[in-house]
RNA sequence: GGAGAGAUGGCAGAGUGGUCGAAUGCGCACGCUUGGAAAGCGUGUAAGGUGUUAAAGCCUUCGAGGGUUCGAAUCCCUCUCUCUCCGCCA
């Protein structure tokens, strides 16, 4: 949620910072329903003080013995005036509330501008392109060799866009969650958590795929309406609502493995093939936590700590900062890391790092106590994929495939998995 | 699923219609004391909004929402959650 207070020291820069993004804050909206609402709730409240006193006066003179019929009279005549008001009140609160959670978080200065995906920024590449002496093939071409990949099935156990993995490819994916949690918890200092899968509006809301997003989320049917996470960021960031943090335990640094679930809404004919967009994948998501001033720093470590699961499982890729008109919603700025796919012969996203700045902290009521100042601030926090596992299992096969179809295994991940190759 | 009990500040816990945002204890912060510490003593210590150079002041909040009343933490209704017992269950 943007800060209101900002909105009213500075429009112009905040209008202007939305433009980049391509939307347009009506500020002349605003100010009609800011001005409204200041008057009528100063009103209100001026009534409510007049109702307060006058009703002290009555208990005060109900204990003397003294009459108060006059006052009560007083006073009942404020009562109503007060219950019409705070009824017209309520529903402008309420409007003013939905106009300004709709409207995305400001981004950084320093995001490059642009339209969409062409526009965004290559920071830098990493790892070789390997040069295949032969034609190779594509992951669902290696899976379906290798009887691991079974689009079949899923269609048939659910529908569309649902796989089954077999054998040495469920194994492998397991081994690398066990690779990457391990990575993050024992070098990167981040604190394991398990989460639920199930998440209501409010947290929802809290991160920002709510009330816009909804077309992309899963909904259950029944008494609770509750809706399955598209990602962990949903459950782990909404550990820090309605918080306020003790310093110490600043820097937070969570991290978690889930399934996610997405409607993927709009993607009709988009990577149809294989299990690149699946309505059900596993990732490993890092979340922080931080202070304002600590969260530049944080986000250029936490896609570090990104970074290192590809490097270690010697992936080329690439990292861009994504441009002002691809960022997401709640994001202030987002490096995507990209791996390199060679049946696309491009590279495809497999993990997305972003700083949210206070734009979740303020929605989500999550703060912190400075002690220097004894006043509680709102959170920074931060979050990326470290990584999607459905496309990191796609990397490897396709990356580290051999003329007669076997898939060799990273160094790092043979302890893990227990063998140097997956057989043709 | 059935029966009962609850939900109050960082925590524990009082408060059953009136100057109650809320006693008390613990915790925390500061000060006194001390060679230093502990103990002891004293002071302070919720969040949000509005306002102000800053403050004061004012409004809201005692699980959530609605109602009764001049006035609600306290009474009534609905919902959510927690605990205990029984049943079922990975």
């Amino acid at each position: 949620m943007l800060d209101v207070k900002r909105l009213k020291k500075d429009p112009e820069i905040i209008v202007d910072n939305l433009k980049r993004r391509g939307f347009e804050f009506d500020l002349d909206q605003w100010i009609s329903l800011e001005s409204a609402r200041k008057s009528l709730q100063s009103d209100t409240e001026n009534l409510q003080a007049e109702l307060n006193d006058i009703s002290k006066e009555i208990g005060i003179s109900k204990k003397e013995g003294t009459d108060s019929s006059k006052l009560e009279k007083k006073a009942g005549v404020l009562t109503s005036a007060i219950k019409s008001q705070s009824k017209e009140l309520t529903s402008l609160l309420k409007e003013i509330d939905s106009f300004i959670s709709s409207v995305p978080n400001l981004i950084d200065d320093d995001v490059p501008q642009g339209k969409d995906e062409e526009d965004n920024l290559e920071l830098r590449t990493y790892g070789k392109i390997r040069d295949f002496d032969f034609t190779p093939k594509d992951h669902l071409e290696l899976g379906s060799h290798l009887k691991s990949i079974d689009m079949e099935s899923g269609v048939k156990i659910t529908g569309a866009r649902f796989a089954v993995l077999n054998g040495e490819l469920a194994r492998l994916q397991r081994s690398l969650i066990n690779f990457m949690l391990d990575i993050h918890t024992k070098e990167h200092n981040y604190q394991e958590v398990y989460v639920p899968y199930l998440v209501n509006k409010e947290s929802l809301f809290g991160t920002g795929q709510l009330p816009k997003f909804e077309e992309d989320l899963f909904k259950l049917e029944g008494k609770e309406n509750f809706y399955l996470a598209s990602t962990a960021e949903v459950p782990v960031t909404n550990l820090f609502r309605d918080e306020i943090l003790n310093s110490d335990i600043l820097p937070a640094k969570l991290v978690c493995h889930t399934p996610c679930f997405r409607s993927e809404a709009g993607s009709y004919g988009l990577d149809t093939k294989g299990i690149m967009r699946l309505h059900q994948f596993e990732k490993v998501e890092l979340v922080q936590a931080v202070e304002e001033k600590d969260s530049d720093k944080a986000l250029e470590e936490l896609t570090r700590h990104a970074e290192e699961i590809l490097k270690r499982l010697e992936l080329p890729y690439r990292v861009v900062s994504l441009c002002s008109g691809d960022i997401g919603f709640s994001a202030a700025k987002t490096y995507d890391l990209e791996v390199w796919i060679p049946s696309q012969e491009r590279y495809r996203e497999i993990s997305s790092c972003s700083n949210f700045r206070d734009f979740q902290a303020r929605r989500m009521k999550a703060r912190w106590k400075n002690p220097s100042t004894n006043k509680t601030e709102l959170l920074n926090t931060l979050n990326g994929s470290g990584l999607a596992l459905s496309r990191t299992l796609l990397a490897i096969m396709e990356n580290f495939q051999q003329k007669d179809g076997s898939i060799a295994i990273p160094e790092v991940l043979r302890d893990y998995f227990g063998s140097d190759k997956i057989k043709h």
